[in-house]
DNA sequence: TATACATATGCTCAACTGTTCATATGTATA
DNA sequence: TATACATATGAACAGTTGAGCATATGTATA
C-alpha cells in the first residue's frame, strides 16, 4: 500500500512518459551525428594551441611576414627562450612552417587555415 | 690595442649593417600593424574556451539543436555539475544562450560565429 | 678549428584549470 | 507549503602549463 503510494507518487505521467522519450529520441539522434571522440579531442587540442596569447601574438606577428626567432623575441619582447619553446608548440600543431638560411631560422604561417581560424576569432571578439 | 682588436672582431660588416636595419625596419612595421595587447589577449581567452574537449563536445551537440543541462549530462555522460560549470563559463563568454522553460533550462549556441569558428577548426584537423 | 651567434631543449616552480562532492537556489505540483 | 526535480555554485584537490634558467646543438667565419 505504502508501495503503491510510493510508485504512484514517482511514476510520470502520460504527458511527462511522452516528452521524456522526445527528449531521448532528439538525443539518440545527436549521439548518431557527434563526431567520435578523438576527432573532438583533437580539436580541442587545436584550440588550445591558439589559447595562450603569448602564442596568439606570435602568430599575429606572422600574419604577413616570416620572422626568425630573434625577430619576434625583440618585436614582442619576449625571451629567445620563450618564443622557441611556443614555436615548437606552434611546429608541432602544424601552424607554422620554417625554412633555414645560414644561422637564421625563418618561421612563417603554414597555411590560409591559420589565418583564416585567426580572423574568425577576431569578428567574434571585436563585437 | 687588445681594444681595437675585440671592437674590429665585434663591429659588423656593412652588409650585415644593412641586415640588421633592414629586419629592424620590418619589425617597425608589424609592431605598427600589431592589434593592441589587450584585444589579442581577449582573443586568446576566447580561444581558450574552446580548448577543452569537454566544452567542445557540449557545443558540438548543441550545433543542430537546444539541449538542457540534463540531455547534456546524459548525452555526454557527464555529471550534472561539470556540465553546469562549463556552461557557465560558455554563457560568460557568450558562445551559449539559454531560456527556461518551466523547471528546465534550455541551452543553444549563441551564434553563426561560434559553428563558424568551430567549422573551420574541423577542416584543419581533418586534414 | 676556435669563437661567436642563433636556436633548441631539459628541468623546476608557480599559477591555473577541470572535476567532484556537498549544498544552495529556483520552480512546479500535490 | 512540503516535496521532488532541475540547475547553480563554493571549496578542495590533482593534473596541466608557461616562463626562466642553464646548457646543448647547429652554423658561419676568422
Amino acid at each position: 500500500m505504502a508501495e503503491n503510494n510510493r510508485k504512484a507518487e514517482n511514476s510520470p505521467s502520460f504527458a511527462e512518459k511522452e516528452f521524456l522519450e522526445a527528449r531521448e529520441d532528439i538525443i539518440k539522434g545527436i549521439q548518431d551525428q557527434q563526431p567520435d571522440d578523438e576527432i573532438l579531442y583533437d580539436l580541442a587540442e587545436l584550440f588550445k594551441v591558439f589559447g595562450d596569447s603569448t602564442r596568439i601574438k606570435i602568430l599575429y606577428s606572422m600574419f604577413e611576414n616570416e620572422l626568425c626567432v630573434n625577430d619576434i623575441a625583440r618585436l614582442l619582447n619576449l625571451s629567445q627562450s620563450s618564443v622557441s619553446h611556443q614555436l615548437r608548440i606552434l611546429k608541432t600543431s602544424k601552424l607554422v612552417k620554417f625554412r633555414r638560411e645560414g644561422k637564421s631560422i625563418f618561421y612563417s604561417l603554414d597555411d590560409e587555415h591559420v589565418r583564416a581560424i585567426i580572423s574568425m576569432g577576431m569578428e567574434h571578439v571585436e563585437e
